[in-house]
DNA sequence: CACATTTAAATTGTGCGCAACTCGATTGCG
DNA sequence: CGCAATCGAGTTGCGCACAATTTAAATGTG
């Protein structure tokens, strides 16, 4: 695995390889929002707004923080996004009696209910990347390590 | 490669997979953006911005309609993004003689000037994910295959 | 030639992502 | 205790992404 088992790589491939690698995940990013718009359409769901109903069916009601946390997203983000939720019938606000500023986010019946219609959205998701569970593996672990990477840098 | 070879991988894995993948890929591109806002802060460039200059730098003068082809964005994002290039001086809009319809973007003295200051954003960049060439080139084979595969579905 | 269709760009409207800020509640330190 | 610092949520402002529509120009067909 040392460079010098290999011939070196030129420069500007290196660099043009960089380029593409933040454009392919750039394009990549997008393809994968324009087919969750399409699966998740009948839902009446964007898919931040999924991401979000997906961390309160598998944890529960949960503070506005602990959602940011999960998703990585701030409350200038998620305020808006849970307001619309709400105005949704989907989810309700509760101010914490402990801690006044905080403030949790439970479902709904129909919130809850939605899970049920969801249900059928990742396969749906999985069948169209066209790649096998190997890949996939690859995948996520290479994207969750230039994550940290970038995240510490 | 079949599934004979290997123990099946239950359902709820393979939908959990799924999410993963997804999020990552968002997470992914978003932790590229923010190091790129860094980068790219200096010139006084949004990301999607710079890959706009970088089809400038490296094709030169082109019509919208191939930026956008490029790119894969439409008219709706580009409009305004050009129109901000525009107000920046790096970029001159002028109407096709030919084809009235048309308008093609050229870089002013400043735009061109300015991939002088852009060199070295992409090994800056390189750095900070952590990668190895061969991962980077792992990742970008599978991004891409992944997009194609999401934009036919 | 006349008229329908297509095309390129721009515009409008909605939602996400993020920086910067405000407001009120809580915490911590002298 | 009192006051500064911190914290959680919300708000504002800007830019990107995308759907839908508009406008003007070009193309194609009868």
């Amino acid at each position: 695995m040392t460079s010098a088992t290999r011939p070196p790589v030129p420069d500007a491939e290196l660099l043009r390889l960089d380029h593409q690698v933040c454009f392919s995940l750039h394009a990549a990013s997008r393809a994968f929002g324009g087919v969750y718009r399409d699966a998740l359409k009948d839902l009446g769901l964007t898919y931040p707004q999924y991401l979000v109903m997906l961390v309160l069916w598998e944890h529960g009601s949960q503070p506005v923080k602990a959602i940011g946390e999960r998703l990585r997203l701030d409350s200038g983000t998620l305020s808006p996004l849970l307001k619309r939720l709400e105005s949704a019938a989907l989810v309700r606000r509760e101010r914490s009696t402990e801690d006044e500023r905080s403030v949790t986010i439970h479902l709904t019946p129909a919130g809850d209910e939605l899970r049920e219609a969801a249900l059928p959205v990742p396969r749906r998701m999985l069948a169209a990347t066209g790649l096998t569970i190997e890949e996939l593996r690859t995948l996520q672990g290479l994207l969750g390590r230039v994550t940290s990477a970038l995240d510490t840098a």
